[in-house]
DNA sequence: TTTCAACTCCCCATAAATGGTGAGGGGGCG
DNA sequence: CGCCCCCTCACCATTTATGGGGAGTTGAAA
């Protein structure tokens, strides 16, 4: 049996503050014998933040010119479930290619492997390990590290949460089972009479329960109360 | 260094359908020495999928009389981001504390560890260990297997996936950039003439976007739409 | 016993969404 | 060069959603 305790989650419990965090995601980037390290997040409310290694001219010039819409690493990662490496990422079009050749400029290297973390509210994070190397030997560095860097991705995600907000349960008006029904069947594509059908309701019950809820979502109107529950996870569908 | 790959993953590596993952779900139950092991997930059309070592009467019971909808490990990890002991959920409610003694009562460990996973499309599965132990020899257990049971979690849930589907980057009709910022208005609570004012284009300009995207999403409605780009993490909010 | 929440149902008037149709300019790709 | 997609704007008629109001029954908890 191994040790109790990866080296890794002994360093990141050091961790008290962002700028904590900062700093050992440098330090972890020297022990993992990389030349780039980044975490980077989306919480419920849009608000980002990333700890990460890259040059800060460069990082701010990719933020100035809003390549997070058309670099493949986010794009990709968004629509994925599993960690992935960079050559399996779409790198065709010409607008990429011209982004990619700026960032190989600024500092970025050829190869990459990132690990996408999703949260209950819709919270999105990436992280991600970035290397000049050649195809073979990031493959054996790659299966070596599988693990680690997974469990890496976890632990400092967990860990930027809880500096964050002391607690990660969501606190949010709970919506009756009723309330819950009608909303689902609205996101699923039914109009109000074949919601209404569907639960054996009438219309006006129904409108009652959708309004409801819509209320205890602090939501404006149907489409924004089904999408602020969906976001919190209320819905399965 | 420790070896590259765990035990587990080589014994994963191994199954090839789900009743081979089933099948594993028993060996890796006996090797990890705990009472019970499950994997259960939702996928985004709303399917189920369960790989358990739970007794099959019980299981039965436990979907005939919905459960799942009072269960405090399933509403309490649908709700969180990170891991959880059962110590940690709600078990105050009365059908809460029935329910408790029925699956006691079948077989079901009084001590238990959550790990929920969540993907690109608002698929949510959740592994879970069970157990019978007092509370200090499973503290001592859950913190010496802790990076185990996370990486057990994530590469069950990927070969589940794997089993499942060819590949894990999900097909969606692309939306162009108006269209996603359309919707990612509404999605925020704006109504139609405040998204316009917002994009600084007419409403007419606006309804194009949009019944562009619910056309492109198979979307019976503007609900549905948002509720579709939502789920296959097109929209960020 | 009282209170509260959940579930159930109804009406009128106004505003918004949808069905269905029309149109033009610009840029990129085959 | 032609085609296709993106971005932009408009109209009429019908259906649906929302604003705002009304009401009753049942079961659980304080």
């Amino acid at each position: 049996m191994r040790p109790k305790r990866e080296w890794f989650i002994e360093r990141l419990d050091l961790v008290k503050t962002l700028d904590d965090l900062n700093a050992a995601i440098f330090d972890l980037r020297d022990r993992f014998g990389v030349d780039h390290l980044i975490y980077h997040s989306v919480n419920s409310t849009g608000e980002q933040y990333a700890a990460l290694t890259y040059d800060k001219a460069w990082v701010d010039h990719y933020v100035r010119q809003d390549y997070a819409r058309l670099d493949p690493v986010v794009q990709g990662c968004y629509r994925r479930f599993h960690p992935v490496d960079w050559k399996q990422l779409d790198w065709t079009a010409k607008p990429t290619r011209l982004f990619l050749g700026e960032a190989v400029e600024n500092g970025v290297g050829n190869q990459g492997y990132s690990v996408p973390i999703r949260g209950p509210s819709g919270q999105f994070a990436l992280f991600t390990i970035n290397h000049r190397a050649n195809d073979d030997s990031w493959r054996l560095y790659r299966d070596e590290h599988l693990a680690d860097l997974i469990l890496l991705a976890h632990f400092i995600n967990q860990k930027a949460l809880e500096i964050e907000r002391g607690s990660d349960a969501i606190e949010v008006q709970k919506l009756s089972p009723r309330e819950i029904d009608a909303l689902t069947l609205l996101a699923t594509g039914m109009n109000r009479a074949q919601a209404a059908d569907t639960l054996a309701i009438s219309e006006h019950t129904l409108r009652v329960y959708i309004e409801s809820a819509r209320f205890k979502l602090g939501a404006t109107n149907t489409t924004h109360a089904v999408a602020r529950a969906l976001a919190h996870g209320l819905l399965v569908i």
